[in-house]
RNA sequence: GCGCCGGUAGCUCAGCUGGAUAGAGCGUUGGCCUCCGAAGCCAAAGGUCACAGGUUCGAAUCCUGUCCGGCGCACCA
């Protein structure tokens, strides 16, 4: 497609002798209007013209150059129709020669983008707040690594914090009566809630709690230290579990803690560049001077301990020494704003020339219908069971729909966890989400299992004419010719693709797969592919392989599994 | 109180860096499987694009203000 838009683009800056990136090719809505279309508002007024003489001028200047399109005047409007086989030969045979990396490209060659992603709580249950962050990440990173970036996903363990201090002591006080080997983080999520609990009746229970995170933070080899590690180790195990149920790999799971002997130094670097204060008794920067009524970043607290700040500074500054990052994403949700903000703000008063590349991919919150998630509350939905009843249902579904299907148990899975994956990627980042089952549960309509059908039924297409050996004569591509906006929309998709990269919003990509699935849809209902006269058929077929194509590819960038039967 | 984000059909959302008559899904109503997979398709009904100003040839889109909702605001992460 970026071929007719480039034909279109040249043509009509050669003829009003205009830049042709000033050229502006835009897609009607109304796709019976053309193909694409170029208003001529700017350019007539720069001609000072009136629009729709201009337009009319301009279209007759085209006649000879655009050959393979008609245009059109529609008032100030240019409209282009290309012509329906060379709209179709080109888009099909472009995809086909592609296969699979079509919409990939080198444009990130050398570049290096870190994701900070997922980075759940340790001794906290993996909740599916925790998803988001996970899903965008995984997806963000896909579709940078597909346009030929340097990827390196870090999920940075919240293992480190005072609140370690609570759960270390919770975990004195009561462990002997709660079981941290079988269900480890139930386990650990009943102390959380009694800790909280009983806080507020036992003031001695703060001291001890802050007493443990002191002797944690001091480096003491002692007991505080080998419960905080086991505690660590089982919760890594429990997640492991998950990201290999979503498919999802990290370069680097580091927690916190490692960037406790970094403290000092950061600290140090941060003071020397005299831009630290003391404030009642702690070591703060005055953000001030970034932003009028930004609260100051804290990085040490009265008690000499440090807090997260410092800790994702130390871990920016390492990040930056080794990667020299294009971008550093922090996939994190949007209650963490001014944190960011902060954070951006203390590297901005060190004058570091590569602040602006540090930018938190941000994403709504989660609610539940009667109210926010707390996990002190016990109020949560766990992930693994979100997975499990979607796992449940699409087993389900499966059974009454196609009883003979042969790997029933793996493409449960794919498709119930698909279902969850997609449903949290479907929605603009910023959008807060309210969990509802029935949603998340539903297979039809704008959701994942309806993109993996569509691809399913292709799929089923392509292997009965490989089986009947029909589509091995030259095509007709005229016989395509009622499925444009197919082709139109299979056009689009690198595009796509790198807008989606380059916002990191991987809903722009589920609601590309949406659209074209409904276009999809619409045409395979009305035309038939197989058993045509030869010539249409092998057209048909190549357009089916063409959009089969394009749907694995896009569900594959998802992080959806992409079944050839369901 | 201050700051950030959102407000489009009954519900959940699209609407591409301002462009031609604002689109989907769910739900409702009515159709379509002797034909490549009905997890699908077709059709109908449903709108003061929160509200008020402004910029512009042109605003759901940009600016200002108001209202509503979410989130955040020094020793939690």
């Amino acid at each position: 497609m970026q071929y007719f838009l480039d034909r279109i683009r040249i043509a009509v800056a050669e003829a009003t002798r205009t830049p042709p990136d000033q050229i502006r090719v835009e897609q009607p809505r109304d796709a019976s209007k053309g193909d694409f279309a170029v208003p001529c508002f700017v350019l007539a007024k720069a001609a000072n013209a009136n629009p729709a003489q201009f337009a009319a001028e301009l279209a007759t200047k085209l006649a000879g150059d655009l050959i393979e399109m008609e245009v059109a005047v529609a008032g100030p409007f240019l409209n282009f129709r290309v012509e329906r086989g060379e709209l179709a030969k080109r888009t099909i045979e472009s995809i086909l020669d592609a296969g699979l990396s079509f919409g990939s490209s080198e444009e990130g060659r050398t570049k290096r983008i870190v994701i900070d992603m997922s980075s759940p709580n340790i001794a906290k249950p993996m909740s599916v707040g925790h998803l988001r962050s996970t899903v965008i990440g995984a997806a963000v990173k896909r579709l940078h690594k597909f346009l030929g970036f340097e990827t390196f996903g870090i999920n940075h363990i919240g293992d480190w914090g005072s609140q370690f201090g609570k759960l270390v002591a919770a975990v004195r006080r009561w462990g002997g009566g709660v079981d941290l080997e079988n269900d480890p983080i139930k386990a650990l999520l009943d102390l959380y809630v009694r800790y909280h609990e009983e806080e507020g009746k036992d003031p001695s229970l703060d001291e001890e709690a802050r007493a443990a995170f002191r002797e944690l933070e001091s480096g003491v080899d002692g007991e505080v230290r080998a419960i905080w590690r086991r505690l660590t180790e089982l919760s890594l195990a429990e997640f492991e579990k998950i990201y290999a149920r979503l498919g999802v790999e990290f370069d680097l799971v580091r927690g916190e803690a490692y960037y406790e002997t970094h403290l000092d130094a950061t600290v140090q670097r941060i003071v020397d560049a005299g831009i630290t204060e003391e404030s009642q008794g702690a070591l703060i920067v005055d953000l001030e001077s970034i932003k009028k009524g930004m609260p100051p970043c804290l990085l040490r607290k009265t008690d000499g301990t440090t807090l997260y700040a410092t800790r994702d500074l130390a871990a920016v500054f390492e990040r930056w020494e080794l990667h020299h990052f294009e971008r550093c994403l922090y996939v994190v949700g949007m209650d963490q704003r001014l944190h960011f903000q902060q954070l951006k703000a203390v590297l901005k008063r060190l004058e570091l020339f590569w602040e602006p590349r540090v930018v938190h991919v941000d994403f709504g919150m989660l609610r539940l219908p009667e109210g926010k998630m707390s996990t002190r509350k016990g109020r949560v939905v766990f992930l693994d069971d979100v997975l499990d009843r979607a796992v449940q249902e699409a087993r389900r579904i499966i059974v009454e729909k196609n009883p003979g299907l042969a790997d029933l148990d793996r493409v449960a899975e794919q498709v119930g966890v698909g279902a969850v994956v997609f449903n949290d990627l479907k929605r603009e980042r910023v959008k807060d989400i309210e969990f509802v089952w029935e949603e998340v549960l539903s297979f039809e309509g704008e959701t994942g299992p309806y993109v993996q059908y569509t691809h399913a039924r292709l799929s089923s297409i392509l292997r009965k004419a490989k089986e009947s050996g029909e589509g091995a004569v030259p095509p007709d591509w005229g016989a395509v010719g009622d499925a444009a906006s197919v082709l139109l929309s299979l056009g689009r998709f690198p595009q796509v693709v790198r807008s989606a990269a380059e916002h990191a919003e991987p809903s722009e990509v589920t609601q590309y797969l949406l659209g074209l699935c409904r276009e999809t849809n619409s045409w395979y209902a009305s035309t038939r592919v197989l058993g045509e006269a030869p010539p249409a058929t092998a057209a048909r077929l190549a357009l089916v392989a063409a959009i089969q194509t394009v749907l694995a590819t896009g569900l594959g960038l998802l992080g959806l599994a992409a079944p050839a039967e369901m």
